[in-house]
DNA sequence: CACCTGTATTGATGAGCGTCAACATAGACA
DNA sequence: TGTCTATGTTGACGCTCATCAATACAGGTG
């Protein structure tokens, strides 16, 4: 029944020690440090050119895509590697030179640390 | 084993039937019209001090808290009521008054449609 | 080498946002 | 009624951000 599990790529080790800044939203108040941590990932996702990016690279076959895979999103190609380089430095992609391309690829333990966020704080039993 | 399950405390049904705007993230590239709804989501999480007080209705006891209890997140009062008023416009708080004091909660299913987008896509088995 | 394609960087511009002080509104109570 | 407390609104200021044109850089091909 439970077909939704949180990143089941993921090694079971790994899925069970992910949470790399903060607890889930609703076990306890956010000290300042932790909200300014997920907040920049929670800001990189917050723009919708940002957000179709994302989901380009990250629904591609392999975890990964080209550029040029995935700039159709209606801006321009400076505008498309700026938002690329946001997504970099807030630690959801990967990039990797391999030739002429360039390739992104989602950072998994972090999507999970943000999937883990959103869930209700395990039952303590 | 599976202790970190999206929002349990909805009941059966709703929990399969909560997607209101997408698809998992990892699904499919999203659309335009997707990407907009779901980035003012991501966008209302991406400010430290609104998540500060998302985190701390969402993990006050009774899943509610008073504008007083909350507001102690190091800015200024108009600007914790500004935060709050976009965390509603954004459809993850409502708000009720009750005598002098305005009662903040979560609003459960956007909450567990965000866990949603943050999961790989179920296994088609 | 020159040339072409793919991607990143620079610099500028306009819009949006976070913040506060001042003020307004709502309810409780005397 | 008036006053006090809790919360929301207004208006302004400074800063950040999304966007683009122009340019630079990287790698392949001839």
């Amino acid at each position: 029944m439970s077909n939704t599990r949180v990143l089941p790529l993921l090694d079971a080790a790994a899925s069970e020690e992910v949470a790399p800044c903060c607890p889930p939203l609703t076990e306890r108040p956010f000290t300042a440090e932790e909200a300014e941590t997920a907040a920049r990932m929670f800001k990189a996702l917050g723009d919708p050119v940002r957000l179709r990016l994302f989901s380009a690279v990250a629904s591609h076959e392999g975890g990964e895509a080209c550029v040029c895979d995935i700039s159709d999103v209606g801006v321009s190609q400076p505008t498309v590697s700026h938002h690329l380089k946001k997504l970099k430095e807030a630690g959801l992609l990967t990039s990797e030179r391999r030739g002429t391309w360039v390739y992104y690829r989602v950072e998994p333990t972090v999507l999970a640390a943000m999937g883990k966020l959103l869930t209700i704080a395990p039952v303590a039993a």
